[in-house]
DNA sequence: CGGTATCCTTCGCGATACTG
DNA sequence: CAGTATCGCGAAGGATACCG
């Protein structure tokens, strides 16, 4: 997600930064499967790519949403982590949507038919 | 925005319907302007063309996080409202992330020098 | 396993002109 | 003032192959 030079509103920076196809389900899988690697969210996110995973992940770490902790030996392995600031924030957000988002599902499920 | 046939997971819904590039700054706008007209909002939100606000505008009304209620009589007038629950609980996520947006904007721009 | 590079497709958004 | 129709572009994101 391509972000503008210069931003005056907060509320139009944050939703740039967190409009990005996958972003919020990532934020809440890391934060539900608590410091998940690459590959666990990999499977948990259905559909995603591993490219798109990486540049999502990318872009969430420049903003300090997210970090990312390296164990050293083999074989690879990363975690990310909600930042306890910022990423905590965002996870407080996303549990109102949650909550939304239940009671607007049912209704366009239902009226699907 | 171009919604899927189906949804599981509700995050994943509410996440696509305010993807839209504008989406939460016209919420915040109706929100904050209370009950504004169309050609108030294209005022307020710089940049808007006339044709997007109204596309992102039909696909808010179509989940009910809006409502919109014409005026008899010319000239014409139209005023956009926020929905007292559905509507609401959007306005309630959008205060974390304009808290949060101010955190983040400050550094942003302070490192971009 | 974690991460990068290339290429290709699609659709979100914008400009513009027009209608009631 | 509110709203619709048409057309075109660029960027977001997907497929795939490769590297440490």
């Amino acid at each position: 997600m391509k972000l503008r030079k210069e931003y005056t509103c907060p509320l139009e920076f944050i939703h740039d930064i967190l409009r990005g196809k996958w972003k919020t389900v990532i934020m809440w899988q890391i934060y539900y499967r608590k410091n998940p690697s690459l590959s666990q969210l990999q499977k948990d996110i259905k559909g995603i790519s591993q490219k798109i995973l990486l540049e999502q992940l990318n872009e969430l770490l420049e903003y300090k949403l997210i970090l990312k902790e390296k164990s050293l030996g083999y074989p690879l392995n990363v975690q990310y982590y909600i930042t306890d600031d910022k990423g905590m924030k965002v996870i407080e957000a996303l549990k109102i949507y949650q909550k939304l988002g239940e009671i607007l599902l049912e209704e366009f499920n239902s009226s699907n038919n």
